[in-house]
DNA sequence: GTTAGCATGTAAGGAGTTACATGATTTT
DNA sequence: AAAATCATGTAACTCCTTACATGCTAAC
């Protein structure tokens, strides 16, 4: 039960990304950025640590690739390093990526955890689904209820935000169920027929 | 220039809701937490710590109501303390609600911001409005990048989460460029007859 | 009289940012 | 050869959370 402590995003992103194909940091910034842009966006003073606590886990290795035309001595003061996944490294990705409790839900790390369903397993991703639905249903009530309030005093912009906020979860909520829905067809297609070559994705996603 | 650091967005929410009407910390948070659900939740743990904060700083102060008919020693072990804007502190809410810069803007302040819009000028209201959809028009530009490139790779999941997003943001952009039109109406009433009362608000926010 | 909720606080620490410092490579 | 951008890293700091510790007050 030793050194389990403090996950975080970035963990499994950067574990994520570089299982994909092996990447030096700058690079894995971009791509942590381009697929995380509307949430948040990491800073290379949390990645450059990240990575060398990955690197002391042994879960990722660096790859410098020294070439071997230079004359000796001014051998690489600086250059790329391309890290990639170790074993321990894969494992421990599908590790995170099996657990479907608060963290695949909450707020900060549905979006991550989602981003890397297609190496999830189904039932995984159809209980984060659902976790993540209910999570928002909470948050519905509790706004509707502080609506509510707001609409006695007259607060217009007070009231605007709320309204807003509002049917932003309620559309968040419309996406889950969708979802929802077709991974359960999914699964029940899957079942029914356990021989065809079924290819482990829900269709229809292009707009 | 001494002791200007670190606002941050509570304090501007304490300062607003205790502007509204005086509260002990219990009860702020609570109505912290109603008017900004959908952003964040705080604890009393940065709760407590700013309260002192801003106390020391003499923007609020303590209001503890002493019964006068505790028989005197065992006065007040641990009662409610109300807090209370001072002038300084009114003084201090004013001036975080004229400053129309990022932090008006970005994703954590503009919720907070906006929440206290019936207390800011109009032409600050207008400026935020207007930072706030750049932003977000820039954020669109680049999420609208990432996603033409990650339909080349077909990754379903993480397709439908950029997906879901630009079409998060693009519903933000409209609710913005609505407000900005009432604003700008709003405005023009103003200053074509500016004899009538016209009561500060743009109208129509009901649903 | 005891559980549940109201009410106030503190200490330790996590997660990430900003600002800085440096060097390598490509473009103009 | 200057400017831009690619690339790696560190130190100090901020903001906030978790977990704990305490006491009061109402309801059952």
């Amino acid at each position: 039960m030793a050194g389990k402590k403090g996950a975080g995003v970035l963990e499994l992103a950067v574990l994520g990304l570089l299982h994909e194909s092996p990447m030096h940091g700058y690079e894995l910034r971009k791509r942590l950025n381009a697929l995380l842009g509307m949430f948040r966006a990491f800073s290379y003073g949390s990645l450059y640590p990240c990575l060398k606590q990955l690197l002391a886990k042994g879960l990722i290795v660096e790859d410098r690739p020294e070439e071997p035309n230079v004359p000796l001595a001014l051998q690489s003061r600086r250059s790329k390093i391309v890290y990639k996944l170790t074993a321990e490294g894969k494992e421990r990705l599908q590790q995170l990526l099996t657990e479907a409790g608060p963290a695949a839900w909450e707020d900060e790390g549905f979006g991550v955890h989602f981003a890397f369903f297609s190496h999830t397993r189904a039932d995984v991703r159809l209980r984060i689904l659902e976790g993540r639905r209910s999570r928002l249903e909470e948050r519905l009530e509790r706004l509707r209820a502080a609506l509510a309030r707001t609409r006695e005093r007259v607060d217009t912009y007070t009231l605007e935000l709320q309204n807003h906020g509002l049917e932003s979860v309620e559309r968040e909520v419309r996406w889950l169920n969708e979802l929802i829905g077709r991974e359960r067809a999914e699964q029940e297609q899957q079942t029914k027929n356990s021989s065809k070559t079924t290819p482990d994705m829900p269709r229809e996603t292009g707009r």
